[in-house]
RNA sequence: GUGGAUGUAGUUCAGUUGGUUAGAGCGUCAGAUUGUGGUUCUGAAUGUCGUGGGUUCGAGCCCCACCCUCCACC
């Protein structure tokens, strides 16, 4: 995998890229729809590709280890034949899921030992299993395993687990490079800076992944209890000290304003649940901002979902029907806003793109931060 | 027609020997959701306690009449 740079905003740290992998190109800044159990949830292939124009999309380490497992992921032939999908993809590392999902788990320096959502049943992740298995899914990207601690972690905690997730990223880079790819195309390793909210301990995280020279690195631990400047800040100092000739990765973040923010301060690749699952409740976001279609006050309004959206789905349904169906509790309710929202994430940063290479991306975005945030009811 | 049961929020039902402002689940109406359990959480609104009368300081509760619904029998 290899990033190119091709422009850089005047005014802001805005960028825009290209990354080069052996399942195609991907255009940064970028969203990668989530679809952690080797599904995107409520979304066809041909509407993935074709319809939301999705680039890569994310795979989870810790769900499809639990679900299918190795055995058939392997004998599958990789996730890209399992699923169909023949683009890039990404594997998070499950790290945050073993922290925020399993219920019983112990760290320990070794690894972590947590209990499967699923059935209770025992497990033991270390770096080098991790990196083993992200070899059995068979991403494009893969993540390191890290610790994920909440927000409002304190000084010393934050301290104790940057210094782990350190150690943890050491032995990721070592065994990932002891080993090889396993379906005849390459695959790159992203460390991810932890941290907390503490300035000083993302500058120490910072040097560190900078230090390591990979692919591209990961901003984790911000969007997960903090206020919103404070990751604001976090990802300026951040991305003060990572390289500019690597793309960064700003995890799990966020809503439609949290991406030109993130933008606007360097951040080349976002992903997040958010459009699937809050679309799956009836939220949709668009450039004129937020509805809730689960709302009364839609249901004789028989006008396009979204008149200025980019997929078919926003002309072709009402806003009175698409409330009908989410009042019916009807599955197409779910797939509509799912598509929906994935087609104006990608339509978003596809327009930040366009506005980082013509040069007005600082006042288009401001234009945008106005409209987005606003709650249309 | 006879006997029995029942009637409390949109719905299914609680409601103590009669005691302040009649409750719950679901639904409804809103809000939240950030490296995904179609999940979960938060808040709000809603009552002629079938109707009329009586007893009582006080009735959803006790008494009388009527009405509705259901069941059994003729």
């Amino acid at each position: 995998m290899t990033f190119e740079l091709q422009h850089t905003d005047s005014k802001t740290n805005a960028r825009a890229g290209l990354i080069h992998t052996d399942h195609g190109d991907i255009q940064t800044p970028i969203f990668m729809p989530v679809g952690t159990q080797a599904s995107v949830k409520a979304v066809h292939l041909h509407e993935l590709k074709e319809d939301i124009k999705a680039q890569i999309i994310l795979g989870n380490t810790y769900h499809l280890y639990l679900r299918p497992g190795l055995e058939i992921l392997e004998a599958a032939g990789g996730l890209h034949k399992f699923n169909g999908f023949d683009r890039p993809m990404l594997t998070d590392s499950g790290g945050f899921q073993v922290f925020s999902l399993a219920g019983i788990r112990k760290i320990k320096e070794e690894g972590v030992e947590f209990r499967s959502h699923i059935d209770g049943s025992k497990h033991f992740f270390t770096p080098e299993k991790v990196m083993d298995i992200e070899r059995s899914i068979g991403a494009d990207i893969v993540m390191a395993f890290d610790e994920c601690p909440p927000g409002t972690s304190d000084y010393e905690y934050s301290k104790k687990s940057l210094a782990l997730t350190e150690r943890w990223l050491d032995r990721c880079i070592k065994h990932f490079n002891e080993t090889e790819p396993k379906y005849g195309y390459s695959q790159s390793l992203f460390p991810i800076v932890q941290g907390c909210t503490y300035k000083e301990l993302r500058i120490r995280a910072a040097e560190n992944v900078a230090s390591k020279g990979a692919d591209g690195n990961a901003i984790g631990g911000l969007a997960v209890g903090e206020p919103t400047d404070v990751m604001y800040e976090m990802i300026e100092v951040v991305n003060g000290i990572l390289p500019t000739d690597k793309p960064r990765y700003l995890m799990g973040v966020g809503t439609p304003i949290n991406l030109l923010e993130g933008i606007e301060r360097g951040v080349d690749m976002f992903d997040c649940v958010m459009p699937t699952r809050n679309g799956r409740n009836a939220q949709i976001f668009t450039k004129h901002g937020i509805i809730n279609l689960r709302n009364k006050r839609w249901d004789f309004d028989f006008s396009p979902l979204d008149p200025d959206g980019t997929s078919y789905v926003d002309t072709a349904y009402t806003k009175a029907y698409v409330h009908h169906l989410f009042k019916a509790q009807e599955l197409l309710a779910m797939q509509i806003a799912s598509i929906h929202n994935l087609a104006f994430y990608l339509w978003l940063v596809g327009e930040a793109r366009q506005h980082i290479v013509s040069g007005d991306f600082c006042i288009w975005k401001a234009k945008m931060v106005e409209e987005l945030g606003r709650r249309i009811n």
